[in-house]
DNA sequence: TATTTTGAGAACTGGCGGTTCTCTGCCTGT
DNA sequence: ACAGGCAGAGAACCGCCAGTTCTCAAAATA
């Protein structure tokens, strides 16, 4: 969030004053990137704005990355917030719902953003996209069913619940309603995935 | 600006085929909407493109509809192609299967082709499309109601276990997996939603 | 026949993604 | 210390498409 030169200020002619380079250029780029996500979304951003606020230019942008895409990812990267902690609230429900309310709070916020465009993005080439979907994907599905494995282990579920199935169903449930109705999503919306599917479904007999 | 042409300017006016208008025009106009579609995809399906393909001119079209999206909403009704029958196989996995079935193969042809591009316009712009979204799943969702109201009857699933959660998930899912893994939707998908989700959330005792 | 409506066709505006070209500041090798 | 080269700045440029507007002529109407 650092977003250098801040606001104001005319526009640097860096052919004259001081010239950035690699990192600190790169980070700066970044940085413009999620803060023209933030102001303008993921539509209104171009590459030219972007190129603007960072006071470079867009070739300099497209040196680092192909398309619009990569580089909000990789900003989204350079932000940080990286795979959450596993959350340990001591019962299934609670962790269940500790995953999805963060999953929750990250679309309803710049990341929602990103993602939203991102997925157009997607929905528009399906195939240049591939590994970034898998990639979205393996670490939610691998806390889960951390999650999952551990509720058996306390012998909360039968361990012979936790079938692939089960793990992903229900972020992909908050996917959905993010999708089709925008955010932010209902908190009743989380606990109704948890009350009335996954732990009905879990704790059957 | 200006450029109203104040001379005349030898017009080419080899426009000498018979010219439609109105309905025939029309029906025209969506049958070319279709054609494109389902040739090059809703992503290089241009207003240009639809219009030369139909003879007629991209005026004409805006004179229509006001976007690119409308059209091909009209464009997929002038189809037909209306609400499902209710399945009745006697069993309601049968009758759930052949809802998602039906679901998934639609998404695989044309109106899957449509769903793409409409959605990500929706992700564009969600305010905007609002009512689209409430039609495309009422009917839905008062389909699996039917169903499984009708298993209830039955007595093959208990009448409580009807709730709102539990009718619109799986057709939810079937959607998720073909917005992130696009078309087609496996057969093992929707089997694995019924067996291993949706049936046992429902007969558990 | 005279008039109105509507379609055809093309030019035009405006914007954005992406590329390329030139100029020059900054770094590095010697 | 200096030369050479790498890399960034800035702008021009290409292609493409959405959407608009203008003119002309064909079909409908009177």
């Amino acid at each position: 969030m650092t977003t250098p030169a801040g606001e104001p200020g005319e526009a640097v002619d860096h052919r004259k004053g001081p010239r950035r380079r690699g990192e600190v250029l790169q980070a700066a780029i970044l940085d413009a990137t999620l803060a023209e996500l933030a102001e303008v979304g993921y539509w209104r951003m171009t590459m030219q704005s972007v190129a603007t606020r960072a006071r470079t230019s867009k070739a300099s942008l497209y040196k680092r990355w192909p398309n619009r895409a990569e580089m909000v990812v990789a900003a989204l990267r350079h932000r940080g917030g990286g795979p959450m902690a596993v959350p340990d609230t001591g019962s299934l429900r609670g962790d269940v719902l500790a995953v999805l309310r963060r999953g929750a709070d990250s679309l309803n916020g710049l990341f929602g953003e990103a993602a939203r465009g991102l997925m157009a993005e997607n929905l528009t080439n399906p195939e240049d996209t591939a590994n970034l979907r898998a990639q979205m994907f393996t670490s939610r599905d691998k806390l889960m069913r951390e999650i999952l494995e551990r509720a058996a282990a306390r012998g909360e579920i039968p361990a012979e619940a936790v079938r692939p199935p089960v793990i992903g169903f229900a972020p992909a449930l908050v996917d959905h309603h993010f999708i089709i109705y925008g955010a932010p999503v209902p908190d009743e919306v989380l606990t109704g995935i948890v009350d009335d599917l996954l732990l009905p479904l879990l704790t059957r007999r």
